[in-house]
DNA sequence: ACCTGAACACCGTTCAAGT
DNA sequence: ACCTGAACACCGTTCAAGT
């Protein structure tokens, strides 16, 4: 059920994924969706666990290249950045959905505490670590939820197909843009260390 | 009629503000309000630039404490983060409001804009500037949008009254972890700097 | 244990018609 | 120029009843 649903998502977006049109899918009345759930929060909760689920292609070696003599710890939390993103990604309007259930503490416990073992693994004590995982987390639901938008607006053709008047990315190429904003947090925390 | 939707927002939140409510507030039937926005979408867009556009009370000079031997720019930057969130704060679901139309490049082209040109002023260049800007303002966003959200969840008496079952941020005082957030992304900015 | 049928209380949007 | 009336095509959710 819940990767039907996840498929309506991919496919159609949020907006389309309905407890009805569910319901079609899986040839049953919408009234039979309650008995598996109690309303369509918790299917969006189970939805977006699934979506920040580690994937079996990125496994725990880090996937992003480590800048000249960077850290272990600057690279395993760039790493670990970069495949919440990928999650994201995978579905479309993934952000959106995690952001929705986020603040129930039921989606992101899996890569909040990835995130904050990356970082604590600097050296940095427990309450700086959870401090910083938080903002990057907020930081990469952000980027990709605007990221995710864009798409969606394209595809409709909204947006003049010549400029691109976003008022707050202009320049597109979101994965530098993603990358930069990481590696500003990354080595702000650095910073953070050596100042004090 | 924007500062009747306002209200609404403001009273009942994102979810009751509907086209219907909204005619009710006006004396007015549902179909009438088509004459003067196209559809709810603008409606919304509207709202958020109310929502983002600058206070009175914030003027020009910083308000925020300046850090010991902190750069001009530092000081501008982070006022400028602090008077957005500021404004996102000021209503209920005002984040909320403010992302779901950004991808139109509607919404943040002041802030977005007033940020760029504090981090200018820090002798960047415009492209850095320019992403700089972006990650702070998606870090600001997701920041809001969850607290918000808790908010929401708090008053509807969701979360157990003892604990707080949060994943990302489980330690409250959101002011604080703010402005941890910001100050990461400012200082990684003045190790960009330094470093190349 | 799992699903149907039917209903309740809503939505956003359109469009002819009124004034 | 601005609004009404009535309709269209939907929503999420509940609940008795079936099997």
């Amino acid at each position: 059920m819940a990767e039907t649903a996840l498929r309506i998502l991919d496919e159609y977006g949020l907006p389309d994924l309905t407890m009805r049109r569910l319901a079609a899918a899986l040839d049953v009345q919408p009234s039979a969706l309650y008995w598996h759930f109690p309303n369509k929060q918790s299917l969006l909760a189970e939805l977006a666990d699934r979506i920040v689920a580690p994937r079996d292609a990125r496994r725990d070696a880090p996937r992003v290249a480590s800048q000249a003599g960077e850290r272990d710890w600057a690279a395993r939390t760039r790493s670990e950045a970069e495949s919440l993103r990928d999650g994201l990604l995978a579905y479309r309007d993934g952000a959106e959905v995690v952001s929705s259930t986020l603040a129930l503490g039921l989606g992101a416990s899996g890569p909040g505490e990835r995130l904050t073992a990356a970082i604590e693994s600097g050296g940095f004590d427990a309450e700086t670590s959870r401090r910083a995982a938080t903002a990057l987390a907020h930081f990469v639901l952000g980027h990709v939820s605007h990221e995710q938008q864009r798409l969606q607006y394209d595809s409709l053709g909204v947006l003049p197909d010549g400029a691109v008047p976003d008022a707050l990315d202009a320049g597109g190429e979101q994965a530098e843009s993603f990358t930069f904003g990481v590696t500003l947090l990354v080595e702000g925390l650095e910073r953070h260390r050596v100042t004090r």
